[in-house]
DNA sequence: ATCAATCGGACCGATTTGGTCCGATTAAGC
DNA sequence: GCTTAATCGGACCAAATCGGTCCGATTGAT
């Protein structure tokens, strides 16, 4: 029940991306020096933010990374899918089928659960983490 | 962002006792035999949840198990907590200093998104999952 | 006191996660 | 047009956790 490293990583990664959001591009490089994360594990995380379609990357000298969206389009769920793939509590609820099958009366309440879930993150945009420590 | 197995089995387990409610003791080998899941698991299970307080366990011959509380009493969030340990989705939601500690604005959102999903698992009583298939 | 049936804890293998490194690609500068 | 430099992208490897199996300790009935 716990969300991973990377994921944590991610939202804390994309926020310092949304402080460079109106000065233009930025790097992985200058995102590690700004969270104290390890470069190579930044290289990892905008590798999967850009091809969720979050971030978008220029290559070259010169080059960077720039938000694909504004920030106000971007919740914590689209960053925690983007690193962890889909929001499943359980296997049944991508549509594996479970080894009680039969009568698994439990079933039918995790979508319900997964939701609830998913709106909670859905519910925080990348505007509101910026603000620094102002509902602390 | 996923549940463990084991959490899911014992939910499942713990619905299955519930029916036996009623009839007064079972068996790890009985709940076992109505899940579909191994039998060396199901000891397992009922370990964790007997030192969580929420089966209680007779030893000896014609021993066994029955619910500690009665099933309206317990949540889907008490299970979970009680194989996985404390709901925390970060590591910080726990006291762990996270490594970028000095200007993590991201710190004072988790703790809201944790109730949000907690809150969203105590809401449902093992009474409600015993129902079989009726809202599916 | 013996026996049988149960729970409880310890051991081991497998999968996923997290971290590190090097190569491919691209734009600027000469 | 070529060289150079800086960047992203993917592949490799170690570590931790999870899941599964087994055996021993404890307890009540006979």
């Amino acid at each position: 029940m716990r969300l991973s490293n990377l994921a944590d990583y991610a939202v804390v990664a994309m926020c310092a991306a949304s402080r460079h959001c109106g000065g233009g591009k930025t790097s992985a490089a200058e995102l590690a020096a700004e969270t104290g994360l390890p470069v190579p594990t930044v290289q990892k995380l905008v590798s999967k933010l850009s091809a969720a379609g979050l971030l978008r990357s220029t290559r070259g000298a010169g080059g960077g990374l720039q938000l694909a969206r504004p920030a106000a389009a971007i919740t914590v769920a689209d960053i925690v899918e983007a690193v962890e793939g889909p929001i499943a509590l359980t296997a049944c609820v991508e549509g594996a089928d479970c080894l009680v099958e039969h009568d698994c009366s439990v079933k039918p309440h995790w979508p319900v659960v997964n939701e609830a879930l998913r709106g909670a993150l859905a519910a925080i945009p990348l505007t509101q983490l910026a603000r620094t420590r102002e509902i602390a």
